[in-house]
DNA sequence: GCTCAGGCAGGCT
DNA sequence: AGCCTGCCTGAG
């Protein structure tokens, strides 16, 4: 079935290639293909919001919710308004969305975003879903599902030699490992205060401040993260030495990445 | 050869 | 608590 999903603040392109997420793929039509635990979904934009391509309405639901379509972005854009970096930022991406990821991948995935770039970190978790998820739908080319920690857990430094991740192997196992035995409860973590859920999140070797903000703003949606990274860390000492914004108040999650997708167009590639 | 890429651990002061 | 340094790998 196709769902129609009407919406003013949802731009596709802006949200799933702004480095938040790495299982989506651009059709030669615009379109994007993406998977996320066993949903597969075919989306494409349209002038007033985005069109599903889904089984069911409950696959639509549980989309919606990916999307984050209970924020409303409006009233986001319009509290930042005071300031004025920070709402030319968002008037230029007004289309960003935070998604709200699968816990486990989310970790993961950004455990191998360190020290690394979005096409070798996309290259590393696609090896690792077709060597040790399940092919879960045949439909558009073969879908793979992400390994879970169990999965993950069985397997040694050999095992995943062929994915070229480097000395992130071992942070791998090491997520992999506490998750699986219940050192670390992921499900526990939505019910944690940032605070908490950071200092939990930085137990699993290989996850310090900025690999757990991204997890605990991509996967828990706890808008108070705000991941800082190398261009972050610049625009902060340009623009906000004195301290962030009061206006970004328990968004600063999301006024990061505004600010990040703002600041890196402008950024000329070398 | 070199540097850099959306950091982190481990060792040092 | 804050500074340094090395790190797998592949592209430019």
């Amino acid at each position: 079935m196709e769902y129609h999903y009407k919406t003013s603040c949802l731009d596709l392109r802006q949200t799933l290639e702004s480095g938040q997420c790495f299982r989506w793929r651009r059709q030669e039509d615009g379109s994007y293909i993406g998977i996320s635990g066993c949903h597969i979904l075919k989306i494409a934009q349209t002038d007033d919001g985005a069109i599903l391509t889904v089984r069911d309405k409950t696959e639509a639901d549980y989309w919606l919710g990916y999307f984050d379509s209970a924020t409303d972005y409006e009233a986001v854009i319009k509290q930042f308004s005071p300031d004025r970096t920070l709402s030319e930022a968002a008037a230029e991406n007004r289309g960003i969305r935070i998604l709200r990821q699968e816990p486990f991948e989310t970790l993961i995935s950004f455990i191998i975003s360190q020290n690394n770039n979005i096409p070798r970190i996309t290259g590393i978790i696609s090896r690792l879903c077709e060597s040790f998820g399940d092919r879960i739908s045949d439909e558009y080319g073969g879908m793979y599902s992400f390994p879970d920690a169990k999965r993950l857990a069985a397997l040694t430094p050999d095992d995943l030699a062929p994915l070229r991740a480097g000395f992130r192997v071992r942070y791998i196992l090491d997520a992999a490992y506490k998750v699986a035995d219940g050192t670390v409860d992921l499900g526990s973590i939505r019910a944690m205060s940032y605070d908490d859920g950071k200092a939990y999140l930085k137990t699993i070797t290989g996850v310090g401040d900025k690999v757990a903000d991204c997890v605990l703003l991509f996967a828990y949606h706890k808008t108070e993260a705000f991941p800082s990274d190398v261009w972050i860390k610049r625009i902060v000492a340009e623009y906000y030495s004195d301290g962030l914004p009061e206006c970004m108040g328990d968004y600063k999650g999301i006024a990061q990445q505004y600010l990040f997708e703002y600041f890196r167009k402008r950024t000329p590639v070398k």
